[in-house]
DNA sequence: CCTCACTGTTGCATCGTGCAACCGACGTCG
DNA sequence: CGACGTCGGTTGCACGATGCAACAGTGAGG
């Protein structure tokens, strides 16, 4: 290209390493906070059931997929949940069988989440509806371009 | 904005909980690729390396705080990285024992991170340069807004 | 010099995780 | 219709990360 292409170039590696870095520390703080906070449900935990709420019937292996995790820690995840009676089979149709929450484990995943909800808010204290809006869209946008490559064929809807 | 307040908050309150999942979902994928990808330095590890990089002479405590770790924790991993010839300790002044990446350390850390830059690069496919630094920016200005109170540079206590 | 607060370390328990082997059920093919 | 193969789920085992609490070392101040 031109010769500002270069410059270019720098500056999205700068910032690229910027998103990386920020996600880091993020990450991290999030899932120790998350740990502080756990009302009962771990991090892994909440990060299943928020998976169940929107997509409901979701098998375990597909658990599994979307976060990159072994079968037997979902399996073990998921047992857990059960014995709590947040998480129960659904009708099983073909192979293997469908999670869903119980109003139980839906109340739980509420409660948990809004004291995330909140640290969230806190830090977009200050942000204008559009920054925030904006911001959501391009998180969603980098998340999405993370996800399975086998799973995002039309069949959730 | 006054009388659509309303519709402006509902609007708000949903991109933040867009963000929060999206975060949730990244933060768990992205630990789930580390830990895959772990070229001798765990996922805490490469953390710890990269606050070392940004701030040479840190001390566990402040490591700890950073990352909302137990100071156990922290003393654990940094030991190992120690042993491990990635971590010496400078010169201390005063309390403590300011810590500092050692050339080995410093090309173990580039190496990891260059793994995780590229699923982020990848993830970033098909943006433009001004979006990703617009990205960039919201990201970091979130990540700040989180940072521990007490931490930067004098206490005001 | 003695004491105290701050750092760092260690023993212990727990949880999340992967791997591998195993089990059980669905689906297919002969 | 029955045997087999594949897939989903479970379990035994080992390990790493983590918190807590008790303890040790060390600088700072009285």
């Amino acid at each position: 290209m031109q010769r500002e292409g270069e410059h270019a170039e720098i500056a999205r590696e700068t910032d690229a390493r910027s998103i990386l870095h920020s996600l880091i520390v993020v990450s991290r703080r999030g899932v120790a906070d998350a740990r502080r906070v756990r009302s009962s449900l771990s991090v892994v935990d909440q990060s299943l059931l928020t998976h169940l709420v929107d997509h409901p019937g979701t098998r375990a292996v597909d658990l599994a997929a979307a976060f990159r995790l072994n079968r037997s820690t979902v399996s073990r995840q998921v047992g857990g949940l059960v014995a709590l009676g947040l998480v129960r089979e659904a009708d099983a149709e073909g192979r293997g069988r469908p999670l869903e929450l119980t109003p139980a484990g839906r109340r739980e995943y509420d409660a948990a989440i809004a004291l995330l909800q909140a640290d969230v808010a806190a830090q977009l204290d200050g942000w204008t509806d559009e920054e925030v809006a904006r911001f959501a869209a391009d998180l969603d946008r980098f998340e999405a371009a993370g996800r399975p490559p086998a799973e995002p064929l039309g069949e959730p809807e």
